[in-house]
DNA sequence: GCAAAAGTGTTAACTATACACCCATGC
DNA sequence: GCATGGGTGTATAGTTAACACTTTTGC
């Protein structure tokens, strides 16, 4: 029953390219590493899989060890293997980004690892091929984000449009419009306003938004059936 | 310097699957295994990733040892990797869907595999997750078509404008007007038409078209930096 | 001549974009 | 009262979508 046995096994890692929003601009948390190889270093917090779960398994519990966080919006987005990227063996290693509502994550966790929130465009020198990993992910994220509203797993309960904007600005790399996008966004029916306002960030005051969770699922779940008004890309 | 012994080594596999588009529907190339297990069942075609290789390089390989086929637009769509997914080892994979032009694969490859085309929705049987695989890559692929002209990886040197809107109708599994879709397709600029017509398929003849390459490929090259004219997804 | 598929022209509805201007507030 | 960011209204350009109609051919 031995069919496999000689085939060469080798270690499965996964990386963890972990988006937070502040509410003003798009950020990583990445980890001094504490251990070795490479221990000091900055890097993504990643791992390997274990016998008993799967590969997007070992990704959230990862995830959770840094953060104390559950549940979280995961995907993978890409596969980083070539024969020599890690000197101290054969490990092939799965990217996964994740998105976090900054607030829920308090530097509650453990000492074992100093983590650090790192503007995008602000990277420290990183190990092995892990800028290369996060390219990869401000991709993935992009590319997702243009036909799926998987960015308001980035938001807190509570959000203004501004903030909104601020969020696909920064996700984009551009600049938009706060009075077209916000009526957009409204005619979707993806966001319910609340009575309060943030007075925080202006005179004004911002109304609050929440997200409406029914409609929210439904758009994140479907399966394209239609080119999204074709693109084919101008 | 072992720093990873005690880690859980696993066997890491590819499995490809392989689209088609003979001109009318779209299909994929499945194998019926020759060797164990599961002998003679229907499967995608798969194997392992070995010591000189990275998973993209093996699931190149792979698909060359099928069809013969090398350059051919391939990319991971998914990873599987349930403890309990294979009864006699631990192994995970990774699925890649492949986009081939079925006029270049000629069944010269092997009598080692018993290769069929199959329609999209005549599937057999399939070993495995085998199923869900395929599943998933529709799903990639019509998420990375609606941003990007993959779906020329699918047609001849040469092809007719009904051609493409049978494809993207088999890919979306939708109904498009073959006029407002010609059209919006001559705008893009990303084909160009030939003196000569397709006869075979009408009395009046189709006019045949190439893809420019060049526009090609800065479309298929371009990073998102707007949300494309931002969905948000109605 | 007629059927069938390819392709053109035209129009109405809808979306995107730009930007003038009003609003609410803190100082 | 005025500067500041939030937000509404509106006009214009551009795109989508629907479909009548013309073209080219095989039979």
């Amino acid at each position: 029953m031995d069919f496999y046995k000689n085939e060469p096994s080798l270690l499965l890692a996964v990386d963890c390219i972990i988006f937070g929003f502040n509410g003003e601009s798009l950020e990583i948390l990445l980890i001094k590493r504490g251990f070795e190889p490479e221990r000091n270093k900055w890097s993504l917090m990643g791992g390997f899989v274990q016998p008993d779960e799967n590969p997007q398994q070992a990704a959230s519990r990862i995830l959770k060890k840094l953060t104390g966080l559950e549940d979280v919006y995961m995907e993978d987005c890409g596969i980083f293997g070539d024969p020599d990227r890690e000197k101290y063996g054969r490990v092939v290693s799965i990217a996964h980004f994740a998105l976090i509502d900054t607030h829920q994550y308090q530097h509650i966790i453990s000492e074992e690892f100093e983590a650090r929130w790192f503007p995008l465009k602000e990277e420290p020198q990183l190990i092995f091929d892990h800028p290369q990993m996060i390219e990869k992910a401000k991709q993935k994220l992009r590319m997702k984000a243009a036909l799926y509203p998987i960015l308001f797993e980035l938001l807190p309960e509570k959000f203004t449009i501004p903030q909104i904007v601020a969020l696909y600005e920064g996700v984009y790399d551009t600049e938009l419009d706060t009075r077209n996008f916000s009526r957009k966004l409204l005619s979707s029916e993806l966001i319910i306003k609340l009575k309060e306002k943030d007075k925080e960030n202006s005179k004004k005051g911002a109304f609050y938004f929440r997200l409406n969770k029914d409609i929210y699922k439904e758009k994140i779940m479907s399966f394209l059936s239609y080119l999204p008004s074709w693109s084919l890309n101008g």
